[in-house]
DNA sequence: AACGCGTGGCC
DNA sequence: TGGCCAAGCGT
């Protein structure tokens, strides 16, 4: 049966070249497998590794995080990023406590009716947690796609209907074949056709490749702006939330005044916080992690 | 449909 | 050095 052009070569090479991640064991459960696409959202591997480890040593299942107060996910999340996801991932538990019986669902669309899972996280953890067949796009697999099958070096800024057909029709009959698929062009992104420096020599399917076969094209699409971090209200945040953190008592305003001087920045990001949940303003005037 | 949302490592 | 990038999501 022929499945797409490269699904034998990349899953052969994901067989002897894939890395051994604890999420990826055979005994890893669903809600390991959705801690794990959670935290790595916008965030590398080897950042992930340690607080996965120290998370469900800590929280084995869900309802046992959903026993606790959203405010210890948050200090457990510690530095990771984007700490709306220790929000999210306690507010998976308590959902998935309550209406699915303590069990994270297999369904696609129960999984995409959590919060802060979306098309890539419920096709991950329906895919590689329940053996579901659904095409896995994140970006790895759209840099990949975008080089090897467009001939691009870039994909676009958001993810296409061309691009969603694209992986769709690349999707292998057999789920268990499809599954492999998925981890294996995803793996295959991380360590081989990277954003910055592509190893062609290391590549399954260099020989299939339209990017590599055009000569390299540079990317000739609209500028790719990054993000700017120094000085925005993202910053103030984390050092609101850093002191918050840190500290096992709510604090006084004075001590969070002290992380920004700009009176109004500060204030707006301590706000922006509240209104996130992830700040709780107590009646006597301090600030603590949610209850 | 752009934009906001953390953090750290890399060249 | 600083911009770029890292298994996105919600609005």
């Amino acid at each position: 049966m022929i499945d797409n052009p490269y699904s034998s070569a990349v899953i052969a090479w994901f067989g002897t070249h894939a890395r051994d991640l604890p999420w990826r064991a055979d005994d890893a459960s669903p809600w390991s497998i959705l801690v794990s696409e959670i935290m790595l959202q916008q965030t590398p591997v080897v950042r992930v590794l340690p607080a996965w480890e120290a998370w469900m040593r800590r929280w084995p299942t869900p309802s046992a995080l959903a026993a606790e107060p959203a405010g210890e996910a948050v200090r457990m999340w510690n530095r990771l990023g984007y700490p709306r996801r220790a929000l999210n991932l306690h507010a998976c538990a308590r959902e998935i406590t309550e209406r699915h019986g303590g069990e994270v669902p297999s369904e696609h669309a129960a999984l995409l009716a959590l919060p802060g899972v979306g098309s890539y996280t419920a096709a991950a953890v329906a895919s590689f947690a329940f053996g579901g067949r659904h095409a896995i796009l994140d970006t790895n697999v759209r840099r990949v796609l975008a080089r090897a099958h467009t001939g691009i070096e870039y994909p676009p800024k958001a993810t296409t209907r061309a691009e969603t057909r694209l992986a769709e029709s690349l999707l292998p009959e057999d789920p268990a074949t499809a599954v492999r698929w998925g981890a294996a062009v995803m793996e295959l992104g991380a360590l081989v056709c990277t954003a910055r420096s592509p190893e062609c020599s290391a590549c399954p399917i260099a020989d299939r490749c339209a990017w590599r076969a055009a000569g390299h094209p540079a990317h000739s699409g609209p500028p790719r702006v990054g993000q700017k971090y120094a000085g925005t209200d993202r910053q103030v945040r984390g050092r609101l939330l850093a002191v918050l953190r840190a500290s096992p008592a709510p604090v006084h305003k004075p001590a969070l005044d002290a992380v920004w001087d700009d009176p109004v920045q500060r204030e707006r990001a301590l706000d922006a916080l509240v209104a996130d949940g992830l700040v709780d303003p107590l009646d006597d005037g301090r600030y603590a992690l949610p209850g």
